[in-house]
DNA sequence: TTGGTATAGTGGCTGAGCCACTGGGCCTTT
DNA sequence: AAAGGCCCAGTGGCTCAGCCACTATACCAA
């Protein structure tokens, strides 16, 4: 059966978890300062002290505030203690801003990461890998004219060279910035119409990896993701803009 | 006043989020999977359902399960949907298990990601940025005999460094990443007693920014760290094992 | 086979309440 | 005055009991 991406039901708790953490973001409790106390805040929203109480636990995850027992929650300064897992709300809400160059500021990074653990991949990578990044290929030939289906097995492929670098700090890092960018996921699938582009490309980096050149796999794999960013921006006109 | 780390009072709370986060990695409850009913693993941990409802918050936050209204909460793979902010739990428990070779990887992944953005910030640094390194390294000339502050200063310098990327999704990655290893922040400051190393490598690396000499920059960046990698595990005593 | 319906099991959310911690003001003692 | 102890208002931590909403399943009827 096909998986299609589920619709996604928001509680109560996200949806005030969302206003909180873009009020922070936005600025209205600036760095330093506490939020109101959770009775107030509470009663401002509408809902019991509970389910306030459990948005305020996914911020202090997050890495934006932090809660102390008998004095409240302080407003943290996002770049100094804000995670890699909050690039995923920031992405809708810089979309609703028409903030074109946030996303480029993730592709940038989803293409420096993934040119890193590729040059670790090429060294450590298992023959199982391989061929497993080789049945992946062999399955684009097959859908190559379907650009939902060649952008789903270039993720794959990505997801299997991130797992040949064995490195598990790299595997979350690299699912952290995916999350950023599955915002836009269908918005730019016409990028991916080139799928002979995408084959061939793909295809040179596993040859690079097969044969160990790390230097040539991050090198074809930055080349790859940079001009692959170009298009995504283009196609999402925020193509001149964009730095 | 100097700021020292406080004592982490841990809640309840954590305590549970703990607790199971541990028993859902070590693999007692598998990807796919249901949790047990929140009635039941309240009354199994001694808890109210409200409490042990805040820590599932927490994981799912994470991305370790994925909570269902009228279903329940199902284990995710940490490998599929972990994000990066898991790190920061994951240097502890591999500490316990003597898990070297997890630290290595975060500080693979550390100078990977320095290494990109110190290169972008060769490109797009600006004035300020600079002068803030710089006076950074003459703070560090002044304690060169303090590992301590040689440490705490190298840190702020590689901060600068990460926002003078202009880059926001690389200053979260920074900082994930950054708490991954803050856990043994005070163990291996044994290697900062070598001052003058630091402040030559540091140096280095600034003057190729200031020419805007990215891939110079990027090259003096990966050798600084990789050295000084080395050097951080040889101290914790991984120095061998680790990959 | 299809489609509805009852139902058991599960999470979502509420409201009231008590306990524990923090910080600051006040009062005593020196 | 200065220092130390105490109290108390404000705030989060946590509990308890309960009802509502959603989901999957089994069964029944067309």
């Amino acid at each position: 059966m096909l998986r299609e991406s589920p619709i996604r039901r928001t509680s109560l708790v996200d949806e005030i978890g969302a206003r909180l953490q873009e009020d922070i973001l936005a600025g209205k409790y600036r760095p330093g300062e506490a939020l109101p106390p959770e009775r107030e805040l509470s009663e401002r929203y509408g809902v019991t002290r509970t389910s306030l109480k459990h948005a305020l636990v996914r911020l202090e995850e997050l890495g934006l505030i932090e809660t102390r027992h008998g004095v409240g929650s302080i407003v943290l300064d996002v770049e100094q203690s804000g995670g890699a897992d909050l690039l995923k709300y920031l992405a809708p809400s810089a979309e609703g801003s028409r903030d074109g160059s946030f996303f480029s500021e993730i592709l940038e990074a989803k293409t420096a990461v993934c040119a890193s653990f590729v040059e670790l991949a090429a060294e450590r990578r298992t023959e199982k890998e391989l061929s497993q990044a080789e049945s992946l290929l062999v399955e684009l030939s097959e859908k190559i004219d379907d650009a939902r289906e060649v952008q789903r097995i270039e993720h794959a492929f990505v997801k299997v060279l991130a797992r040949a670098a064995h490195n598990r700090a790299f595997v979350l890092l690299t699912n952290s910035v995916g999350a950023a960018y599955s915002f836009y996921w269908g918005k730019y699938q016409s990028v991916f119409e080139d799928g002979e582009w995408v084959e061939e490309n793909l295809r040179a980096i596993l040859e690079a990896i097969r044969k160990k050149d790390a230097p040539r796999a991050r090198e074809l794999t930055q080349k790859y993701f940079r001009e692959n960013d170009r298009r995504v921006l283009d196609v999402l006109g925020y193509g001149r803009k964009a730095k």
